[in-house]
DNA sequence: TGTACATCAGTGAACGCGCGTTCACTGATGTAC
DNA sequence: TGTACATCAGTGAACGCGCGTTCACTGATGTAC
């Protein structure tokens, strides 16, 4: 079917990631398998570990560049009007488009801080909001008396978890989500806001 | 090693059931297998079959009963001083320790409503936050400007992304996470009170 | 330019595993006469 | 009370499957002389 050279062509590890990567669209991170992707990409099941020292290995990388995509996709989100906002809503809207690259990279990735005294490494995603959170702080539209930490973790948590209620236990409901998602990061922004008292105690 | 009486005292499908929970608490919900419940339930792998007539099923009624466990969590809670509050955070603790029930629950159960306009069913979790909503705005202690269904969303989502970071992405970090929940779960309240400009439109 | 050798990406068969489910069967229990 | 039969919970072996990984090997390519 295919000519040597092209077949030479699509040898790289770049081009397993791709097939293995568009596998778990398709099927779902949890039923991806090395036989299979091995196939898809036109070598024997034993030929990826010239490439990958295991499956464990390659769905690492697969996590790891989801994520990239995640904080690409933020970064966008944080050079508009209203930053906190927007950022929540393409974490959402991230989760939407790409279940199950959101799936895999929450199931894969854990956090490597252990704690609040270790430094937030470079452009993940959580970086990008606590960088945001700051400005807002500055820019007077979030009470200072607040850790910074602390007012993105709750931003976080909200947009993760309508995030994932609404991939699993929600699927299947219909309604008008996107003003109730706005609505409700618009509220808990509102609750840290200066002026209302504070309560997160630093 | 049992005696013939003892044995048949074990036979029923509730002792498989409690074996099977068991198995899920310590090895996962994923990795469940039911000859591995057969053999703990000292049952051959196709004994089974005369009590669940597939694993699913089996996996069906497990998830059922980690949610009725659940609501009993939640409506205990609601019987406080603070119940918006008190529920969000029981939801949350709950969660944190029985991590396998809880991702059994929502990897499995979807909800049955499919619209805002079907009634809200029974004793649920969620019917049960819904319901203390409704209170709360009777009571003042929440715009009645705001559908009580967003609201009960928004606090619902707030307290699942609280619990689902934590079990997955934060596990291994180490923060004084129940004063920052709180803090959280307050902050969305109060950007929910009356007087606070209404950041839902119903 | 030709030959001998080294390198190395990739193969194919096999290993050993555990899985859910089916099915012909057994053997104890209950029932009818 | 004893016998013949029906019921039915439960068994054990087998089916067919797919999995990740290993390993001796091949055959094309590059290198040295």
């Amino acid at each position: 079917m295919k000519s040597p050279r092209e077949r030479r062509q699509l040898r790289t590890k770049e081009h397993i990631l791709t097939v293995a990567r568009d596998m778990v669209l398709q099927h779902g991170y949890a039923g991806l398998s090395l036989r299979a992707v091995a196939k898809a990409a036109d070598y024997s099941p034993s030929g990826l570990y010239e490439y990958f020292s295991s499956k464990d290995e390659l769905m690492d990388t697969l996590s790891r560049r989801s994520g990239d995509l995640l904080s690409e996709a933020l970064a966008q989100a944080a050079a508009g009007a209203d930053p906190l906002c927007d950022i929540g809503l393409a974490y959402i809207a991230f989760a939407l488009e790409n279940p199950e690259e959101f799936q895999l990279l929450f199931s894969r990735t854990r956090s490597k801080r252990e704690g609040l005294d270790e430094a937030v490494t470079g452009n993940n995603p959580y970086g990008l909001l606590l960088g945001q959170v700051v400005r807002a702080q500055e820019r007077g539209a979030l009470s200072t008396d607040l850790a910074p930490e602390m007012v993105s973790y709750a931003l976080w948590a909200l947009v993760h978890g309508i995030a994932t209620l609404r991939l699993s236990h929600l699927s299947g409901f219909r309604a008008d989500f996107e003003s109730v998602d706005r609505g409700a990061i618009t509220a808990l922004l509102q609750g840290l806001r200066p002026g209302v008292s504070n309560p997160i105690s630093p």
